[in-house]
DNA sequence: TAGATTGTTAATCGATTAACAATC
DNA sequence: TAGATTGTTAATCGATTAACAATC
């Protein structure tokens, strides 16, 4: 029962599966077999079942899964609903509308704070964007849990070093290198340039098809 | 040498081993060894063999790989440099950032229309945004490689459905949803908040690192 | 030639699927 | 109770790693 070596594999599912179920919520399904979510899902019942048993036993046999009931435990696992303190380094393109994107604001997830090193130039009413030198006395004063970077790629390594010294316990890459982190912080990368080459890449390959 | 059959799991990793060499190649070294190349992606230098090998003998043994060469033939891989024309359908927060990215135009991709549901209020002296009704229309007189859905998730199957209807080979998407499609259409997903829910989980699951 | 490093086969490891007893 | 469906073990499948002969 004690979560212990679970796979990327099966972490990466759960999102999955919490957005699924939030959408059979939201149609009022109140319960539901790992045979159904198989079948919205597309991936198998057994691995479903497999997967969920990794962090306890949610169904009920002869019924299903209780779709509220799974929703909350799948919340818990996730960390859905918490609070978390934001800083988004970073105010171009993307860094603008990570910062619009009000979705994950309702899910709790706060800006604290945009840097920025044009800070000048990109402040207005709505706004006061900071200069990037003042990144690390901010994290000393105010504690954040998620740093976001979205600046160029010769910035990404720098400011993460700073984030990491700063205590943030997890990063939010949307810059295209991989960065490395030190003492426990968690990375989590965007790679929009990869994305897209992989699509290219089946693009230019129809017979290779897997699925 | 046919390709055939290969996991997507080494396709995932083309675009890896692309940027490596890209940033390897721009610091002016001519060649590399896989035993380099595990050393700065951090996958071992037997798997890099492997995927290499899944398209064809592309090093000389006592030598490595020659860098200029590689990329050369990653590119032809992958499909890197073709033109591809685009069509961008949501122009809101994130569809903005994607239509601003300038270094997906260096590589050759180029927007051919931007679409919207609101299309009047967002268009301006620089940009002419359509309305999505007139999506269908531009398709059957314009060839179109890939479709970019940015819209809400209440409307991108829709826009799906008229993308493979139209012609397009793939569809890059951002909304949080998972898209059926037809007749050999390839889909790609970037889903942020599949991203973000898997950092918050590492960051609530301390004891559970992998790495 | 000697050293280095590939391409490739075989061994290992891990993830997925199948099967079924337990039980609601 | 009978039917359904879970939790879980065992079997299969696939991906990664190790090893080494081939060869530059």
């Amino acid at each position: 029962m004690a979560k212990q070596n679970i796979s990327l594999s099966v972490i990466k599912r759960l999102p999955k599966y919490y957005r699924y179920l939030e959408s059979i919520n939201e149609k009022g399904i109140i319960r539901v077999s790992s045979k159904e979510l198989s079948e919205i899902t597309g991936l198998t019942a057994s691995q479903i079942r497999q997967d969920l048993n990794h962090f306890g036993c949610f169904g009920q046999q002869g019924y299903g899964y209780n779709v509220k009931e799974l929703i909350g435990e799948l919340s818990k696992i996730i960390g859905v609903g918490k609070d978390y303190k934001l800083v988004l380094i970073g105010y171009g393109n993307i860094g603008h509308a990570l910062y619009q994107y009000m979705s994950f604001r309702d899910l709790g997830y706060e800006f604290e704070a945009v840097f920025d090193k044009e800070a000048k130039s990109l402040s207005d009413g709505n706004l006061d964007v900071r200069d990037v030198e003042e990144l690390s006395d901010f994290l000393k004063t105010n504690k954040v849990d998620i740093g976001i970077i979205a600046t160029p790629k010769q910035a990404a390594q720098d400011v993460a070093d700073i984030l990491c010294e700063g205590g943030v316990k997890g990063i939010w890459n949307f810059s295209p290198v991989d960065l490395k982190v030190s003492n426990g912080v968690v990375i989590e990368s965007v790679h929009l340039d990869e994305s897209l080459f992989t699509l290219t890449y089946f693009m230019n390959s129809p017979e290779d098809f897997i699925f």
